[in-house]
DNA sequence: GAGGTCAGGTTGTCATGACAACTGGTTTCT
DNA sequence: AGAAACCAGTTGTCATGACAACCTGACCTC
């Protein structure tokens, strides 16, 4: 029988801040992308596995668990843990934000088209639970990969985060960068997708013609303690963009 | 400092099939929808509600997991286990299916326009790991709901399927409603979505203006073993139709 | 040859116990 | 009065052990 079960040659730093379970995962992960463990073999069992990693088994299943909410394994009750075959894999994780144009190597730039203080528009006012007429940071802003316009974003956040997004912040770096590097953390986000037709000045902006089809998204950032941080519209170039994702159906149904 | 923590009042079945996290975990989320627990409340710590439960903390801890997922809680470190305000929580779970509409109450029905047997077209094969030329089950379906249509739908599914996928299973039955009746269970799909304008065609279908923006989806379903079970390719009114969902971050980033 | 039965291997579930790390408020010290 | 130190409460991580449920393939029986 002997065939060859997927070894992941992990080195594990026990010292390290980075729970273990999460360690593991990443060199899996890893092991998996590079290649290292082929698409559709089986993993080593839970069992052998802790044994040769000298971790416990449930630490050995919750790295497990990772990947297989993640879609690169899928787990079968009674046979094993298999590799997700390659083409089933998409890059795109849904978690992402703007950052994905960076990951890309799409070298992205930005034109800050607005940066100002206004009065809440009422749908913005409502989704961040501000009252009425309270005033908001709102700022517009086009991004560029490769020279090429991919999107154009309109943002507001709460006056609080003046200090924070900045203008100058907003020309060098993504808007989640910046709330990352200053302690805010999002978690959680409700957003919308959906088309329509580009106006006018959208055209020109993204250089496509007039009444060409936008994908189009809102979506309402929340921190850790469920307050909202930011309200986003945007739009892209239909052409030019879409949105991929791997969807995982819940485990019992 | 007397503030009331929320109760579950669950109750157990330690006979059932259905394991003990799961049981709970439905039982919180009943909670949360009715408001039995109210928004932005604590629950109570998970050592308390163990005892109480008389199950063990890491029962406990997987159900909230499975809560925290799907972002009707947040859990902070030191601090306890939050439920979400209300107004961040979003009805359409990203992980549904055709069914949302059903659902949704919309009084859905379908016409099918479509229903033979075809050469698979180039990107159809490769996407389901067929051999050039191979033959596969081809429909197309004009989903109304509320007598407006909603969706065009157009599918592939290997010839296998021909007896599961009938012709009068379609017209009665939503595609993925008559792949799990027949036991075939989806687990994994990869998504693609974007934007375009109708075709003359599309436009009299779906009853909107020559040029209109459509919404439209790519998916490539997998099953249990990771066997391509269906291509999609559908096209929604953008006037009257948007995908949305709520994104949960990485808990480590 | 067809079918059922059984054993071995694997993941799924659950319990118990222990300690670490973080948060927020209180107390203490300067 | 302000800052620093401490403490109680909570979730986060990890280990060990046990049994249940499930799938496959081999074997046996008819």
């Amino acid at each position: 029988m002997g065939a060859r079960r997927g070894r992941t040659d992990t080195v594990l730093d026990r010292e390290s801040p980075v729970p273990l379970y999460y360690q593991l995962a990443q060199n899996m992960e890893t092991a998996i992308r590079s290649g290292r463990l082929s698409s559709g073999s089986h993993l080593e069992n839970e069992i052998e596995l802790a044994r040769q990693l000298r971790v416990s088994r449930p630490t050995v299943r919750r790295a497990i668990a990772l990947l297989a909410n993640r879609g690169l394994v899928i787990r079968r009750h009674g046979i094993g843990t298999l590799v997700v075959p390659v083409r089933v894999r998409r890059p795109v994780r849904l978690s992402s934000l703007y950052d994905d144009l960076q990951e890309a190597g799409q070298a992205p730039s930005t034109r800050l088209l607005a940066y100002e203080i206004v009065p809440a528009p009422s749908e913005v006012g409502g989704s961040l639970h501000l009252a009425r007429g309270t005033r908001v940071l709102h700022f517009e802003r086009l991004r560029l990969a490769s020279d090429q316009p991919i999107a154009l974003m309109r943002n507001f956040v709460p006056l609080e985060l003046e200090e924070v997004v900045t203008e100058e912040g907003l020309k060098a770096a993504g808007l989640y960068q910046l709330l990352r590097q200053n302690g805010i953390h999002l978690r959680l986000a409700s957003q919308a997708i959906g088309a329509r037709s580009a106006q006018r000045r959208e055209a020109r902006l993204l250089k496509v013609p007039a009444g060409a089809p936008l994908l189009t998204m809102r979506r309402i950032s929340y921190d850790d303690a469920s307050q909202p941080v930011e309200y986003g519209s945007h739009a892209y170039p239909a052409e030019r963009y879409s949105f991929e994702m791997s969807v995982v159906a819940d485990s019992r149904t």
